[in-house]
RNA sequence: GGGCUGUUAACUCAGUUGGUUUAGAGUGUCACCUUGACAGGGUGGAAGUCACUGGUUCGAGUCCAGUACAGCCCA
């Protein structure tokens, strides 16, 4: 059957992935082996495949592969999160498209909207992953909010709640005015803006006299209930105590003295808003000031504001600048950049807002997770990330966990009719018992109890992931949780390395007090040609799926993981998943090579070939070695470059091109077998990083049983390395490229025959693998000789002498240049040589094996030297 | 403002505890070749003040300090 010259993945690919799925290949039970797990950092379910997934994935299944591949029991936990921010705003959207507005749903009748786009929608990422050939454990696809998730995560907010850790309160919070909702500090993205600075003055009361604040926010002047000056600051110390009228709304308010206060900054008076900023509220603390909150939660005013009521914030914000200028309170504006808050998920300026919310106390839970990754328990590569994560868990803040939406974990808090006193359990019968016993109220109903309207912070959820996909939150004694966990590797983006990362380690060690995973691998930002981070939204991207039908998954795998130095953020250009799907091409080609020759089991087997193979073996068994020390470093990019070049250089440009019979010539049966040994070994070392090419040709390399598959293989493992074979072959393939050399230099074609001398000098001589030499070279024959031919080139490798003789056709003066050429490379070298061993103190300081080494370089650059001038003479 | 990284060829990166030939790879580039696996190919070149300035050392791309620039995290 003709092979095409060309490999086609489109063709393959499908076939392959449903081959392994028939064959359940990818499922794991528990059984005697090894285990090795991986869950999959479950992507939002309101997510489409993008090319951070495609690293993270691609990283993922090369690890499960080659553990697969090493005999042990392999099993990669795919699924989905639930992201409720991200997926209500989803479900709202499209509920507004359909002329359908949320407020006007009851929560069950939305939530059934959410499910139904959670059905639709929800697996499509997944599906996607398909594509990039991820053998994940399709059967055990979990999901954030399944029935069994879903009660260990309301179990562990009960548990920590009973423990103490979950406590409620009024805080200074980050709200999201459009999603109205709080978010956590982490989910605030901090952006420079070019905004104004306005100076505004505030009468004193009584008084004909003023002071003027400075400050980015007027509108909010509505809600001051102070003005405040440092106490070391003369300029203001003849108001100390006296009361100032807040313009606008005429209300009066104390003038207060805080250290907070910076002199430099502004007028260096400070207005005092304890409701809608942080410091103030902190300041407001100190001096027992009210509180005005004078928003509505969507970000509009509130009637505490008095004035420009129901008004969106940043259209009072240019009313209230209207106003003061009317009233001729604005002393002056000025043009200022200052950082402000935004919602990660909305992209609306953040508000910070008091409100009542649920927090997670850090304080003890992240002493373990921060000892356990310092000493290594717990591994981070690379390991730099260390030092991030120390810093944060050091600072640690209490955890926002409640969210003002309707998607998601509800709280289990019960409150007790209409006040605010409640309990707290796993489901209402139990609450209501609780309430009962705690009220003394034993006719107390279910009516009686009102289930706090918010949930969970999605995070609270997914950071019990690697335990509650095992359930073994609520059965921590079932068998797949004591033989999965904990699991082996987590690849995920330093992004969420405190988001998620940092809060598994904590859910580990306060649940089932034992590491999540053993390994942290951290992918770069996949970032275009100029640096730019890949998005969506800015049309930088290319389409996974699309990048996947043109250059194959294999391709784009490779192409991924090309530029993928771990936690490096990784510049991605399409020109490397050309690359990739070059390696498939020559892979396939130099399959087809084999595959064309007609084997002859009466011819006996070649010197070269014998040779070649000898050589071969032991190449593979060194490179065996250097890729197992590669992946136990995670050097994963590095490991793809080294059997990139295993199998283009040495196995396709030498090994193949030695073996190669001549044209229309048979191939020996012995060489014939050795070589699809090899090819096989190259499959299954390839096949982690390229699995369906590699599946494809192991498939065609012999007769296999239904449902056999590489992915099932074991590993070649390493046989015994020859160095002396490897140091010799180095020289042969130096000879070999200097002979090119001067064909080229020399326009001589590669098929017109050349001699070569060798010159007998001591014990150097043509090393044993002469035979390869003179097929690769093209040589009518290799002699020896005690004495320079004449009208030869001469070239030196190591410390032999080999000369090429030219007849008349010698260009002399070329032949001069060429020599005084490397003549002057070897004296400079012999020079930088010298430097060293005339230096006294290098001589006794230096350990014996340097100073050795440095003589033997010596001895071989003098020697080379020698015969260079020789030659030179001779020519002359 | 605080903290953490990084800076090696045109590009993307290696470079193990300081010493293995006056620094390596892949890509790109240049020249030549190519009816015989593969032009998605072959062969061979060129290309680097290891950011800068000092220091430690017999010896520094590697260790230390400072400077510049870039990036990330946190406020």
């Amino acid at each position: 059957m003709e092979i095409p010259s060309k490999y086609n993945p489109s063709e393959t690919e499908e076939k392959w992935y449903q081959y392994w799925l028939t064959h359940g290949l990818f499922h794991s039970e528990p059984d005697e082996r090894e285990p090795y797990t991986i869950v999959i950092p479950p992507p939002n379910v309101t997510g489409v495949l993008h090319m951070g997934h495609m690293l993270n994935n691609t990283i993922q299944d090369i690890l499960i592969r080659r553990a697969r591949m090493q005999g042990k029991n392999a099993c990669w936990v795919p699924g989905t999160d639930h992201a409720s921010i991200a997926t209500e705003a989803r479900v709202v959207a499209k509920l507004k498209d359909e002329g359908v507005d949320k407020s006007k749903l009851s929560r069950e009748e939305f939530l059934a909207h959410a499910w139904e786009w959670k059905e639709k929608h929800g697996g499509l990422i997944l599906e996607q992953l398909k594509k990039l050939g991820a053998s994940c454990d399709w059967d055990r696809t979990a999901f954030t909010m399944d029935e069994g998730y879903s009660e260990s995560v309301i179990r562990v907010f009960v548990d920590l709640y009973q423990k103490g850790l979950i406590y409620r309160g009024v805080r200074m919070v980050n709200w999201d005015p459009q999603a109205k909702t709080a978010v956590s500090d982490e989910e605030v993205i901090y952006k420079e803006l070019n905004s104004k600075l306005y100076h505004v003055r505030y009468r004193v009361e009584g008084e004909d006299q003023w002071i003027t604040i400075a400050t980015t926010r007027p509108e909010t002047i509505l809600g001051d209930t102070a003005v405040s000056v440092n106490p070391k600051d003369g300029r203001f110390s003849h108001l100390h105590g006296k009361k100032v009228i807040v313009p606008m709304v005429d209300r009066v308010v104390p003038v207060i003295t805080d250290e907070y206060v910076d002199m430099e900054f502004g007028t260096g008076a400070l207005k005092i808003t304890p409701a809608h900023d942080i410091n103030d509220y902190e300041i407001g603390i100190r001096h027992n000031l009210p509180v005005i909150d004078i928003f509505n939660e969507d970000g509009t005013l509130s009637d505490k504001a008095e004035v420009f009521i129901g008004m969106d914030r940043f259209e009072a914000r240019e009313a209230a600048v209207k106003k003061l200028t009317a009233e001729g309170n604005m002393v002056k504006v000025e043009d200022y950049i200052n950082k402000v808050g935004f919602s990660e998920r909305t992209d609306a300026a953040i508000e910070p807002r008091l409100s009542m919310q649920w927090f997670c106390r850090m304080g003890d839970m992240s002493a373990p997770a921060l000892e356990n990754v310092m000493n290594n328990n717990i591994r981070f590569h690379p390991g730099k990330f260390k030092n991030t994560y120390r810093h944060w868990m050091e600072n640690i803040k209490d955890w926002c966990i409640s969210r003002q939406l309707w998607w998601g974990h509800r709280i289990p808090a019960w409150y007790i009719g209409e006040g605010n006193d409640f309990v707290v359990a796993v489901n209402e019968n139990e609450a209501l018992q609780l309430a009962r016993e705690k009220t003394g109220n034993a006719g107390l109903t279910a009516a009686g109890l009102r289930q706090d309207e918010d949930v969970l912070d999605t995070w609270f959820s997914s950071w019990l992931w690697p335990i509650a996909v095992f359930d073994g939150i609520r059965d921590p004694a079932n068998s797949d949780y004591r033989y999965y966990y904990p699991t082996n590797d987590l690849v995920t983006a330093p992004e969420i390395l405190f988001f998620w990362v940092a809060r598994m380690i904590m859910a580990g060690y306060e649940y089932p007090r034992e590491k999540p995973f053993k390994n942290v691998y951290l992918t770069g930002i996949v970032r275009d040609k100029v640096g730019r981070k890949m998005s969506k939204s800015l049309g930088n991207s290319p389409e996974p799926l699309d990048l996947i039908a043109r250059y194959g998954a294999d391709g784009v795998r490779v192409g991924m993981l090309l530029c993928s130095p771990a936690g490096g953020d990784l510049l991605f250009d399409e020109s490397l998943t050309e690359q990739g799907r070059n390696f498939s091409n020559k892979i396939w080609n130099a399959f087809r090579l084999v595959r064309s020759w007609k084997i002859d089991e009466t011819i006996g087997q070649p010197g070269h070939s014998a040779s070649a193979i000898e050589w071969f073996e032991t190449r593979l068994n060194e490179s065996i070695l250097r890729l197992d020390r590669l992946y136990d470093h995670y050097k994963l990019s590095e490991a793809l470059m080294l059997l990139y070049k295993l199998f283009w250089d040495d196995f396709s440009s030498w090994y193949l091109e030695i073996i190669k019979p001549g044209y229309k010539k048979p191939l020996d049966k012995a060489t014939y077998e050795s070589t699809l040994a090899f090819f096989d070994s190259l499959l299954r070392l390839l096949h982690p990083i390229t699995p369906f090419i590699t599946e494809e040709l192991w498939q065609r390399l012999d007769d296999r049983k239904e449902g056999e598959s590489i992915g099932m293989a074991l590993m070649p493992s390493a046989g015994k390395v020859k160095k002396k074979l490897l140091e010799d072959f180095a020289l042969v393939m130096d000879v070999v490229s200097t002979i090119r050399t001067i064909r080229t230099a020399k326009n001589i074609p590669n098929k017109e025959p050349l001699e070569l001398v060798v010159r007998i000098n001591g014990a150097n001589g043509m090393p044993s693998l002469s035979e390869i030499v003179v097929k690769l070279a093209n040589l009518s024959a290799i002699s020896e000789t005690g004495h320079k031919p004449d009208n030869a080139v001469s070239f030196i490798t190591g410390t032999t002498e080999f000369y090429i003789p030219m007849g008349e056709e010698l260009d002399i003066g070329s032949e001069i240049e060429r020599v005084e050429k490397e003549l002057e490379y070897a004296r400079g070298f012999l020079a930088t040589v010298m430097k060293k061993l005339e230096n006294e103190s290098f001589v006794s300081n230096a350990p014996e094996k340097v100073i050795q080494n440095e003589m033997a370089k010596r001895a071989d650059a003098e020697s080379r030297i020698r015969t260079l001038e020789e030659r030179l003479k001779s020519l002359r």
